[in-house]
DNA sequence: CGAAGCAGTGTACGTGATACACAGTTAGAC
DNA sequence: GTCTAACTGTGTATCACGTACACTGCTTCG
């Protein structure tokens, strides 16, 4: 009748809060799981989540394939954790004293660093909200600064995954961006988003499109850049803004009560 | 010396734009493209990427493995055409007296229902922007709320890729919820969030997320519905709507002298 | 009318994830 | 101290999947 082993965890998420018993006999370990999530970091870093198969992997390690299933119950469960140590460099305690705006755009800043340093992380099949440690830690981050605001538990969740998915979707913008740079430099000619579409479209068909075109932003490659994301995160966090005074402002006529 | 197979377009955007050359002679094809593609969306709109597979696929249609290949050079190619069939349900010319917030809200919201129908269609691996003609069509959608606002190129632009990724966001979102909902209904217990988080998190290390959870947010399933999504789209216009006021008044000014 | 080009098929290969059994190793039970 | 269960690293095997290639029979153009 012990209710801790009743409901199933996704897979990995027992491992890494601890509940997996660790072996006791036996002979030494000569791998680790840190390692062999280090390594899997490192290369999905390096050449993407393509290349990541267990073989390479195990292969990089210097051990056999069937190794790693001796400390991960599948690769499903390798992405939990890398998952969970892309979000490891945690980020330092804000000061208290720091406002809730700049306090979420420092937010919003190091999830970007995050997700530039660790573009796979875009990629991972979701099928939930998040329980890695480190991930909720993040979040929970975030959280703190709205901790003043009056806000109610799930408008908290809410602007918290508004700024999360404002800052995914500018990582992805820019990650796809920063991949086909890399494709026109390689060996065959890619076109610049530009050429392609000025040699696709019909001017008449598409005429919004096309004023867009002849004006050349599509032709640099170096649309995407910082300004770009501070200049929306502003924008966004006017947004929310907007809805912390509405709630303050209430809060505050009920509380002088 | 011809300039049209020039430069090297993905895979499956010269098919799409009529670029490739029809076969002239040969027995009459009994298979179509178009049946393939349709038969792929709708294995994916109802089970999702994973199941599709190109033997499944063609055992659905009734053919073997490699007929597809006689009409789609990879699956990748296939992938393409079926984004852009996606987002075939062409949207109606708008009113050009509708102002761009309305047109821009409308073309969101039109966006979310094309993610809720296919929602693989997020899950693509996306190499770089839209070259596929419906896809690009939807962008020209967007581009015509805009063609009034006085914004620069590279803003209106911006303005757009804001919208989608909004978009997008909370389409992925509300799509992990429903399938979670899914997961805990079938034969294996899966926890809530709020119960998963219950027994995970340690109150004193998450101060701010464990008064989320013990407020009950998390614990019903209905939690991302259509008010959040307009919420936060009317939070996300209200920022471009700066950014017009803005521009407008310069232009204002200058188209005076 | 004859051959080039093409549709659908069958076979085959490479890769990737992973189940399973085996040999050597180690920590406790007696 | 000894025995054995539990465990590590490995080799082998299987299955699913994407796709190259060669074959047969049909169609259309020169």
């Amino acid at each position: 009748m012990d209710d801790d082993a009743q409901v199933a965890l996704p897979p990995g998420i027992d491992l890494l809060w601890g509940l997996r018993p660790r072996p006791r006999r036996g002979p030494k370990p000569t791998l680790s799981l840190d390692r062999i999530v280090a390594k899997a970091v490192e290369i999905a870093d390096a050449e993407g989540l393509g290349p990541l198969s267990m073989s390479r992997l195990a292969e990089d390690l210097g051990f056999t394939t069937m190794s790693l299933y001796r400390y991960v119950a599948s690769k499903d469960e390798l992405l939990t954790l890398m998952m969970n140590t892309a979000a490891a460099d945690v980020p330092v305690p804000s000061d208290p004293a720091e406002g809730w705006r700049p306090g979420l755009a420092r937010w919003a800043r190091e999830t970007l660093v995050l997700f530039r340093r660790h573009p796979w992380a875009l990629q991972i099949p979701i099928s939930g909200p998040p329980l890695e440690p480190n991930n909720l830690a993040w979040m929970e981050y975030g959280l703190r600064s709205l901790a003043g605001t009056g806000l109610a538990a799930g408008e908290k969740i809410g602007v918290i995954l508004l700024i999360n998915g404002y800052v995914r979707n500018e990582a992805r913008l820019s990650g796809e961006l920063a991949q086909g740079m890399q494709q026109r430099s390689s060996a065959q000619p890619t076109p610049t988003y530009g050429q392609a579409l000025r040699r696709l479209l019909d001017p008449e068909k598409f005429p919004y499109l096309w004023e867009i075109v002849e004006s050349g932003v599509f032709d640099d490659d170096e649309s995407y850049g910082d300004a770009e994301f501070e200049f929306g995160l502003e924008r966004v966090l006017d947004g929310i803004e907007a809805l912390v005074r509405e709630r303050s402002a209430g809060s505050a006529s009920a509380d002088l009560g």
